[in-house]
DNA sequence: AATGACAGTCCCA
DNA sequence: TGGGACTGTCATT
């Protein structure tokens, strides 16, 4: 038996992203995209009142952060990983707007000093960008670093938050 | 089961 | 400036 899960728009002013939600919580979101495939998700018609809730705080939480500022709640999340994955997206929630850390300092944060490279590893494995903000990890020389989403969203989710490289 | 590639960083020459 | 070691995960062999 599959999982059920439920796809739905996020129209903002940076473009229509896609949250995906599992009984448990917001499992992934998807920059915008020029064509959208359909995704055979179940449960499209009925939404249950608990995955709408989810979905406005998530609406509120994406608009906060676009705009530079702090959601004041967040949606339960749900994101599928590793462990040592989930380390990591936990210590990322920790940045702050206008924060941002080095790779180095996320892998010190979890205890696994040595372990940077798979951070970056980590980090373009996170499947909820902007809420788990992964944009705001940069190399330790103070340059960009990656991003799975483009490096033109990280330099635009960056400059919104008032830093620029 | 082994290898290579990666959103990194430090060390040593 | 450049090469090697180090780490977790995944695709490929």
């Amino acid at each position: 038996m599959k999982t059920p899960f439920y796809e739905m728009p996020l129209v903002t002013s940076a473009g229509k992203f896609t949250a995906r939600y599992s009984e448990l919580g917001l499992a992934e979101i998807k920059f915008p995209a020029a064509r959208r495939k359909a995704t055979g998700a179940v449960g499209l018609e009925i939404i249950p009142p608990g995955v709408r809730k989810w979905h406005r705080i998530t609406k509120m939480a994406l608009k906060s952060i676009l705009a530079g500022r702090s959601p004041k709640t967040f949606p339960p999340l749900d994101p599928a990983g590793t462990e040592f994955q989930k380390k990591v997206w936990h210590a990322l929630r920790k940045i702050m707007p206008g924060r941002t850390k080095s790779y180095g300092e996320i892998a010190r944060a979890i205890g696994k000093p040595k372990a940077v490279r798979a951070v970056g590893g980590a980090c373009g494995a996170n499947p909820v960008p902007v809420l788990v903000p992964c944009h705001r990890v940069l190399a330790a020389n103070g340059k960009i670093g990656g991003f799975s989403g483009g490096l033109d969203w990280k330099r635009d989710l960056l400059a919104r938050e008032g830093i620029e490289i």
